[in-house]
DNA sequence: GCTGTGACTTCGA
DNA sequence: CTCGAAGCCACAG
């Protein structure tokens, strides 16, 4: 045994990044660094990669994530940004030009 | 196996 | 506040 995370292939920090999503409550958001440092992942640039795979934002609200800076991301794969903003809004999450108060809306910091 | 690219981050001007 | 550049890891061609 003696450590091991190694590198797992894109299928399985898929598999850990949407579990995540699902367990991110209504009401709160989290960023891409916060979603890479629990999935084991290094590099939040592959979150993003990740989220663009999904296909079911029903099942997983990839609208939940937004930036470091509690902006939103460019490419929303389900429509304009603006459709990812009302979304959270409707959620209960307060949006202010395009950006969200982390220090109010993050998930588990 | 090298090159280009990306739903990112952070710093500096 | 907006814009640009470097760093970072993994995938596609």
């Amino acid at each position: 045994m003696s450590s091991v995370p190694q590198s797992l292939s894109f299928n399985e920090y898929r598999n850990v990044v949407f579990e995540l999503l699902t367990q991110i409550p209504r009401g709160k958001v989290a960023t891409y660094k916060q979603i890479a440092q629990l999935a084991g992942i290094k590099n939040p640039r592959l979150v993003g990669r990740i989220l663009h795979t999904n296909t079911d934002d029903q099942k997983y609200p990839c609208h939940r994530v937004i930036r470091a800076d509690g902006s939103i991301a460019d490419g929303y794969a389900f429509g304009e940004r603006f459709g990812q903003i009302v979304r959270l809004r409707t959620e209960g999450v307060e949006v202010l030009n395009h950006k969200v108060n982390l220090e109010l809306y993050q998930w588990q910091k």
